[in-house]
RNA sequence: GGUGGGUUAGCCAAGCGGUUAGGCAGCGGCCUGCAAAGCCGUAUAGACGAGUUCGACUCUCGUACCCACCUCCA
């Protein structure tokens, strides 16, 4: 850095490409241009799990999608606080957990660690924070209050005139209502609802729980939601809190305003989650947290569904497929490169034949990021690549992100570039020196440049992420060692070449081929790959 | 019924009022002892109907079909 004269200036590590960023806001249907709150940071506060049942892809997509969304905001350059919740209690896990015996808390966090572990296998950098809804009892108490005072919530007595814990959100009294997806609840005509049933059938989930609603007595109108629900008499001591409305526990579209305006403050630039969520959870949000006075998110970003034969996968649908069932049979990049390669707002069809895709795409990939090396003798340092700047990648794939992350278009970026460094690649034994001096540092930059977009994606193939071990050591002794034995072969394959036994050297790479490995003859002699 | 999204070649999926998207799978070629990898070439598009335009996959209107949300959901 030659001009270091302003080294808390936070500014001057944006990058030029961050003026270009448009992102859709669900709010008002349209692309438009991002600039943050504040100059050089952005806030983000995503949904995330109710930890009520395993992890399925569906939910991965949506945290990877905003895991993209988050690396790309850094890539230009801002200092990004991303948080991502957990709600910890909800009727589901409830009752879940008493039919199995378990305490609430219990299987809360078994789920919780189990989507923390879905996350970190899929290289989802960690939010700045994660917080539980539970652990914000006090802030949702006191934006209750406020709410209430501001004469837009009410608490429902019980049959002594006490609170009962029931405290609701008066809709009527406010006008903004409906502002985000200017949807209203409860104007659903009862015959088209059963009409609606008919066709998803029954709204069964997967443990085959009906998924009633309760009960909500002392509603002024059907709109009305619950900020702070009373205890149900099944509920344990350990899920109820005391609190000025009564005991009870936390209303589920309380804990993002409370969490959200905790760690963000009253205006943030970002709020995302699946799409689902927009009615009536984010409406919901929003309507509490202005009436609280506050600011809240000035953009609205939504991921859209996995589906599987075009139909979305949920919990309730039960046709969820889980994460470690995926993974036992795929590659985690394989994985994470079939639920990033189609922009988050589209429709994402979970099949066999995207994962193949993917697969190819790894080897095509990994092909090239290889043979690259090879011939430069050398990668460049993973922290260069990961040091890369927005401003150092090429334009077309900037311009695409720019263009509310579109992948599709950055992708094709990524195997243009390859597609034209693996023809310079094959003329370069053809070269005079000059010629070849040039060419190799088009190949050097092309390979720094195919790696730093990659690893916008996550999918840097040599990151650490992907090649973990035990140790750095015995990794890479294990795979000299595995290198060589192979060469070994290999050397006799070339002598038998040599001798025009062909015979001889297609058997051993016969041999070579049923235990995994693949090999390659190029101008400088044969190299191998190996699937594990 | 209300709200929103979609329909592009065998499949997935973009941009664009006229000029190759990209990927996967085909086919033909180059390279190779043969492969593999790589490169080059190549067919099959724009749900349907009308309109605007010199020209529409791209704009406008209509029709059909699909999907989601309005109940817990990423």
């Amino acid at each position: 850095m030659d001009t270091s004269s302003q080294p808390h200036d936070s500014k001057a590590s944006v990058s030029l490409a961050a003026a270009g960023l448009r992102l859709y806001d669900t709010a008002d249907h349209q692309v438009t241009p991002f600039r943050p709150i504040e100059p050089g940071k952005v806030g983000i506060y995503v949904c995330g799990a109710t930890v009520q049942s395993s992890p399925h892809i569906g939910h991965i997509r949506t945290t990877l999608a905003f895991d993209i969304i988050r690396r790309w905001l850094l890539k230009l350059g801002y200092r990004v606080t991303l948080i991502r919740n957990v709600t910890d209690i909800d009727d589901k896990i409830l009752t879940k957990a008493a039919a199995n015996g378990q305490r609430w808390w219990e299987r809360a966090y078994i789920y919780e660690r189990e989507f923390t572990h879905a996350y970190e296998t899929m290289g989802v950098l960690p939010p700045t924070y994660e917080p539980r809804a539970t652990g914000h009892i006090p802030q949702m108490i006191d934006l209750i209050q406020r709410i209430i005072d501001r004469g837009h919530a009410y608490v429902v007595p019980d049959e002594h005139g006490r609170p009962s814990g029931n405290v609701y959100f008066d809709v009527a009294s406010w006008p903004e209502y409906g502002a985000l997806t200017h949807q209203q609840t409860g104007t659903q005509p009862a015959d088209e609802q059963a009409a609606a049933n008919d066709r998803l059938g029954p709204s069964i989930d997967t443990d085959g729980q009906n998924a009633d609603t309760d009960e909500e007595p002392g509603k002024r109108d059907p709109r009305d939601f619950a900020l702070w629900k009373a205890p149900k008499p099944t509920d344990p001591p350990t899920a109820r809190w005391q609190t000025p409305f009564g005991t009870g526990r936390p209303g589920w579209h309380l804990e993002c305003s409370a969490m959200s305006h905790r760690y963000l403050g009253a205006d943030f630039d970002i709020h995302g989650g699946g799409l689902d969520l927009r009615f009536p959870h984010h409406e919901n949000e929003m309507a509490q947290s202005h009436a609280a006075g506050w600011g809240f998110a000035h953009r609205w970003m939504h991921t859209a569904w996995v589906t599987q034969k075009g139909e979305k996968m949920s919990k309730s649908l039960g046709n969820g497929l889980s994460v470690d069932q995926v993974l036992s049979q795929h590659p985690a990049w394989v994985v994470r490169y079939a639920l990033v390669s189609v922009q988050y707002r589209s429709m994402l069809e979970w099949s066999d034949q995207s994962l193949q895709e993917a697969e190819s795409a790894y080897e095509r990939i990994r092909n090239f990021v290889d043979r690259a090396g090879r011939i430069l003798g050398a990668q460049p340092e993973r922290a260069r690549v990961a040091g890369l700047s927005a401003d150092d990648l090429p334009e077309d794939f900037v311009q695409a992100m720019n263009d509310d992350i579109n992948v599709s278009e950055a992708l094709a970026s990524i195997f243009a570039l390859i597609r034209s460094t693996n023809t310079i690649m094959d003329q370069l034994s053809n070269l005079e020196r000059p010629n070849k001096e040039s060419s190799r540092a088009e190949v050097s930059h092309a390979l720094l440049s195919v790696r730093g977009m990659l690893d916008v994606f996550g999918l840097d193939p040599l990151s650490e992420q992907w090649n973990h071990s035990d140790g750095p050591q015995s990794a890479g002794s294990c795979e000299r060692t595995l290198d060589m034995l192979v060469r070994a072969r290999l050397d006799s394959r070339e002598k038998a070449r040599k001798a025009k036994d062909f015979k001889l050297a297609d058997q051993i790479r016969e041999e070579l081929a049923a235990s995994g490995i693949t090999i390659m003859d190029t101008s400088s002699g044969p190299t191998w790959t190996s699937k594990c």
